[in-house]
DNA sequence: CTGTTAGCGCCTTCAT
DNA sequence: ATGAAGGCGCTAACAG
C-alpha cells in the first residue's frame, strides 16, 4: 500500500503537509491541499491504522461487551450491538466484541493494551461484576443499562420506571382498576437482570399511588398462556394488561386472552412497554412505549466519546424518557364494558 | 502505563530481552525469562497494541461483516458473529464488526488501512457484491456462507444439498414416499439467500432420484400454517415432512398439522433440517440435521488464520458433512399407517 | 544466550 | 504556509 510518504514524494511536499491537508488540523493553501488530495486519491492512499494509533494515541476502537445469558433475546441484542457499531463509526469509530465467556478479561485486555479507547457494556445485570471492573480501571466505559449500584459509573438506558408508569397510567386514565403485568422468564428475574426489576417496581409503585389492583405474572420463555391464566385467576377482573416481554410471549399474549374468552381491546386493554419489537403485524397491533435500540446506543455511544476525546468522565446516569405510540389496544373500561354486556 | 522498556529497566536487562522473553520467540535462560515475567507481572506490563501491530505488520484483528436484512433470523446471526469471536480468540485475534450499511466500504477500509488482518463474511447471498470484492482485494477473506460463483473465494458451509439428501433418504428408507418441504419465506428465496436454494436443490433431486412424490412451501415469517395446508393440499398422502425453516415456523409445524388433524409421529414423519436451534423442548421433539454454527466459524477461522499467517490462499470451498440427531420424530411408514387406521 | 539498533507509518512540535 | 525531525512502543534482524 501507499503510505504518506509516497503521497509526499509524488506530490512534491513533506510529509506533514501531507499528513496536514488530510487532517485539516492546520491551515493549508487550496493549491497544495488539492495537489495532495488529487495524488493520495491517484495513489489509493489509506493512512495505516496501527500507525495511526500508536501515533496518535487513539485506536478509533470501542470495544463491545454483549454477555449471551441462556435466556439472552438474540434479536435485542443483535440490535443493540448493530447500534452501537452504527452510532460508532458516525463518531468514526469501529466497534470490537468481546466474548461473554471472559468479558472480564476482555474489559482489561482492551484497556491495558490500548486496543480500545473505551467500552460499552450491553445487558447490565443489578449486580455486575463488570460494574466494580470498570470502576477499578479509569478508563471510560458507559453501561447501557443500569446496575444496582451505578456509584462512579456511567450509564444509559430507557426510564423503565417512568415506562411502566406510563402504561399503568394510560389504563387507568381509561378507567381501568385492574391491572395484570407480565413480566419477564423467572431465571431472568433471578439472574437479578435490570430492567425488568426497575420495570416491576415502577409498576408496582404507580398501581399504588392510583389505587389499581393488580398482579405479575412471570411466563415461560415463548408462551404467555400460563401467565395469563395466572393473572385471570388472581384478578377475575383484569381489564388492563401491561406486557413487557420478549416479542413471542407478547405475540401470544391477545391468543392467550382469546383462550380464556377474552377479547382485546374489548374486554382487556393491553399495551406493549420497553418493546424493543414492533406490534404492527400482529394480529391485533398493541399501544407500544418502544424500547428505542438506536436512542440508547446513540447517547451511549456520544458519552463514551466524550468521555475519550474530551474527557468528560463525570458519572451519571442518563434515563431516556418513555414514548408513547397508539394503535388502539387500549379502550375506556365503561365503554369496554358495555360491549361485553351487550354480547353476553 | 508501563512499557517494555520500564520492564527492561526494572529487570536489568534489554528492552529486546523482554520482548523474547514474553513471545519466547527465541530461546531465552530460564533464569533471566523468570525475571523478567516476574518484573512483567509486577508492573502489570501488557504491550500496547498498537505498537506491536505496526512493528509486527499484522494487527490481529478479523473484520466480520454480518448484513441485516429485514427477514435475517437475530438468533442464527448473532450466534456466528459470537462463534466467529470465540473462535478467533482462540487463534489470539479479535473481532471488529462492520456495519452493513456499507459493508462494501468497511471491508474496502479494513484491507486499505490494515485495521484488521482477514475478513470473515456472514450470511451470503448468492449473488453477493461482496464476492466480487472479495476477488479483487488480494486480501484473506472467507465466506461462511457459498455465493453462487465461488470463482477464487475461500468458502465454507454445512453442506445443505447433502443434508436435504439425507433428510430425503431417512424418510425414503422408512418407507415415506410422499414428503413436504417447508422451505424459507419468498422474502428470502427472492432474496437469493444461498443456503434455502442448496437445500431446496438437494431436496428436489434426491426426490426425484428416489421416486419420491414431493411438493415445496414457503411459510410466512413465524407461522407455519399455510405453508402446512399448502403442502397438504398438493399432497394430500403426505406421510414426511421436512423443515428447513426458523425455529418459530419449525416450532409452529406440528400444531399446524394437528391442526388438520395429523399427529407427529404417528401420522406424519417430521424431520428440522439446517436447524440452528434445538428442538429438545418443543412440544414433540424433532429429529434434527443442525446446522452447527460452532463447527462452520470455527473451520472459517481456521481457514482465515492459515491464510493471514500461512499465507495459504488456495481458493476452496469447504462443505461440512451434515449430521444426523434422533429424536424418534421419523416412524416406518407402514407402522404409521396401520396405526392411523386403528384410530380411525 | 543477550544486547544494539533500525525501522513500522504516522502525528506533531519546533523551526523557518 | 511549509519542512525537518523526534518520537509513539514494539519487533526482528544483526551483532556479539
Amino acid at each position: 500500500m501507499a503510505t504518506a510518504s509516497d503521497v509526499a514524494k509524488a506530490a512534491g511536499v513533506s510529509i506533514s503537509t501531507v499528513s496536514y491537508a488530510l487532517s485539516g488540523k492546520r491551515s493549508i493553501s487550496a493549491t497544495t491541499r488539492d495537489k495532495v488530495l488529487k495524488t493520495a486519491e491517484e495513489l489509493g492512499y489509506l493512512p495505516h491504522a496501527s500507525a495511526r494509533m500508536l501515533a496518535a494515541k487513539r485506536s478509533q476502537i470501542i470495544a463491545v461487551t454483549a454477555p449471551l445469558h441462556q435466556d439472552t433475546d438474540h434479536t435485542v441484542h443483535m440490535q443493540f450491538a448493530m447500534e452501537v457499531t452504527k452510532s460508532a463509526r458516525e463518531c468514526d469509530y469501529d466497534t470490537l466484541l468481546l466474548v461473554h465467556d471472559d468479558a472480564m478479561e476482555g474489559m482489561r485486555r482492551s484497556a491495558g493494551t490500548a486496543l480500545a479507547d473505551g467500552i460499552a457494556v450491553l445487558d447490565v445485570d443489578a449486580d455486575d461484576p463488570r460494574a466494580d471492573l470498570a470502576r477499578g480501571l479509569d478508563y471510560p466505559v458507559v453501561f447501557i443499562g443500569i446496575p444496582h449500584d451505578t456509584t462512579g459509573l456511567i450509564c444509559v438506558d430507557l426510564d423503565f420506571e417512568a415506562a411502566a408508569a406510563l402504561a399503568v397510567d394510560r389504563l387507568a386514565d381509561a378507567g381501568h382498576a385492574s391491572i395484570g403485568l407480565v413480566s419477564h422468564p423467572r431465571i431472568t428475574m433471578d439472574r437479578g437482570s435490570n430492567f425488568p426489576l426497575r420495570f416491576l417496581e415502577g409498576f408496582e409503585r404507580r398501581c399504588r399511588e392510583r389505587g389499581i389492583a393488580f398482579a405479575v405474572a412471570y411466563p415461560e420463555a415463548t408462551s404467555a398462556r400460563r401467565a395469563i391464566n395466572e393473572l385471570l385467576t388472581a384478578l377475575p377482573g383484569m381489564s388492563g394488561l401491561i406486557l413487557n416481554t420478549g416479542s413471542e410471549v407478547a405475540a401470544d399474549a391477545v391468543p392467550a386472552l382469546g383462550a380464556r374468552g377474552r377479547s382485546v381491546p374489548d374486554d382487556v386493554s393491553v399495551i406493549a412497554a420497553g418493546a424493543a419489537y414492533s406490534t404492527e403485524r400482529f394480529a391485533v397491533p398493541l399501544d407500544t412505549i418502544p424500547l428505542d435500540a438506536h436512542a440508547s446506543c446513540a447517547a451511549a455511544v456520544d458519552l463514551l466519546v466524550a468521555a475519550i476525546d474530551r474527557g468528560e468522565r463525570e458519572p451519571r446516569t442518563v434515563l431516556i424518557a418513555p414514548e408513547y405510540r397508539d394503535f388502539d389496544s387500549v379502550r375506556r373500561a365503561g365503554v369496554a364494558e358495555d360491549v361485553s354486556q351487550a354480547s353476553a
